[in-house]
DNA sequence: TGTCCACTGGAAGGGAGGGCTT
DNA sequence: AAGCCCTCCCTTCCAGTGGACA
């Protein structure tokens, strides 16, 4: 018989790497190495559900990957190893980066913890206050602790307001028979400053800084996966601790250096190599960057596409430094090539902020004395990834445009 | 010392879109 | 169908501002 096509590919696969799901970022291990002492003093907390008193709320602090979101899975698992049937506590997690909606939150917890599929609240329609009285009686219902973690609820309270943490911080003076807890995780630590006072004070009851991971232990956390997902001798020795160095110098962040760790195995493998060596681990750090921004590019908005192409067409004109009105005009005059109605210069201006804070450009705003005082923009991505975007269907006009030179100095 | 530039960024509000209730 | 409600994207209006220059 002959062989199929894929025969090969598959041969070449997973011969370096036992079990690839043990090395992404959303696989919770066994253990989580260096968090013992949170776990612990959460789970006290925790603990007090059982003897059916309500669990202070807690604020969680942390940089991007210092376990957080971990912790508090593997703290959601044992809950229920240790109630299985909820018989005295729910836990609900919520990820307001991508619920980041009072509805939605409402909405949330009320559609977890509602059993009966008729009385689910529906996506859209209802007042506020509607979901929220509905959500409130579903959950006095139960006659139970719950729980709710808001995962990165910066999110939640710089979008739409700090109005549902009030609501949710004081449901339980109207709760008769169940109470509710709240953990909220962030990894803004200012972000409480602009918080309601009262707000403030109810969900800081309990306060938890988690510190990034130094390279050491980020080495302990990676070789602890490997050794469950990776043969031995496969990994050069300078392997673990050169993915450890990286996460380390950059935020100290694990999540960066498992990513590291599996796509360099990943690119030793599919060039058929027997040993992942620090140079695969170099080019999976180019790897990552390229792939984070330019998946961040392709679902910004056609404005924010065009306001890009602008800084681009600007830079590309020698301007590598530029203004806000500089890249209005340019933006005004794409616009009119890709026949789309443009915006005030008021949304742009929203619209660079948003490409800064994103990191595909680089804003500070400067003053020029008696030139005015405006924003200093710089494109801050990588030559490719401008190609891809020139690429794309949506901007397929502008292929024959030619930027005029130059005609200002800055 | 005051002027003045070219904006910044907050506030308020409008209207389209999606989806509910009655 | 009419009437609500929420969200998203956007506009209009405007007070405020850092610093070069007269």
């Amino acid at each position: 018989m002959e062989e199929s096509i894929f025969k090969k590919h598959i041969e070449k696969r997973n011969r370096l790497v036992k079990n690839k799901n043990i090395l992404q970022t959303s696989y919770l291990p066994e253990e989580l190495p260096h968090r013992t002492a949170e776990i612990d003093s959460i789970a006290t907390i925790i603990a007090t559900a059982f003897s059916g008193d309500k669990p202070s709320n807690i604020m969680i602090f942390g940089k991007p990957g210092t376990g957080k979101t971990a912790v508090m899975n593997f703290i959601g698992n044992e809950l229920k190893k240790e109630d299985p049937d909820e018989h005295s506590c729910v836990y609900i997690y919520i990820n307001c980066g991508v619920v980041d909606t009072q509805y939605g939150v409402l909405l949330n917890i009320g559609n977890q913890i509602i059993i009966d599929f008729e009385k689910r609240i529906p996506f859209a329609g209802w007042s506020i206050e509607k979901v929220y009285s509905e959500m409130r009686n579903y959950i006095d219902e139960q006659r139970k602790i719950v729980i709710v973690v808001l995962d990165e609820l910066d999110r939640l309270v710089h979008k739409s307001s700090d109005d549902v943490l009030y609501n949710l911080s004081k449901i339980n003076e109207d709760l008769k028979y169940s109470k509710l807890s709240l953990i909220g995780i962030s990894n803004d630590l200012k972000f409480m400053e602009f918080l309601d006072p009262r707000v403030k004070s109810r969900m800081s009851e309990e306060k938890m800084v988690f510190h990034p991971y130094d390279a050491g232990q980020l080495e302990d956390i990676l070789r602890s996966r490997a050794k469950a997902a990776i043969e031995d001798g496969i990994l050069d020795a300078e392997v673990i601790p050169y993915c450890a160095a990286l996460a380390a110098r950059d935020t100290g962040d694990a999540r960066m250096a498992l990513d590291l760790l599996r796509i360099s195995a990943e690119i030793a493998e599919r060039s058929g190599e027997n040993i992942v060596t620090r140079a695969h681990v170099r080019s999976a750090k180019n790897k990552i960057e390229l792939d984070t921004t330019s998946e961040v590019i392709k679902t910004l908005t056609q404005q924010s596409k065009t306001v890009l192409m602008s800084i681009i067409y600007n830079t590309k004109r020698d301007k590598k430094l530029m203004t806000t009105g500089d890249v209005y005009s340019t933006y005004e005059e794409l616009c009119n090539i890709l026949n789309i109605t443009p915006n005030t210069q008021r949304r742009i201006t929203d619209l660079i902020s948003e490409l800064d804070m994103l990191g595909i450009v680089h804003a500070r705003v400067k003053s020029f004395g008696r030139a005015g005082r405006t924003k200093e923009i710089e494109l801050s991505i990588p030559d490719e990834i401008c190609k891809m975007l020139e690429n794309e269907e949506s901007m397929s006009r502008l292929k024959n445009y030619r930027p005029p030179t130059q005609t200002r100095l800055m």
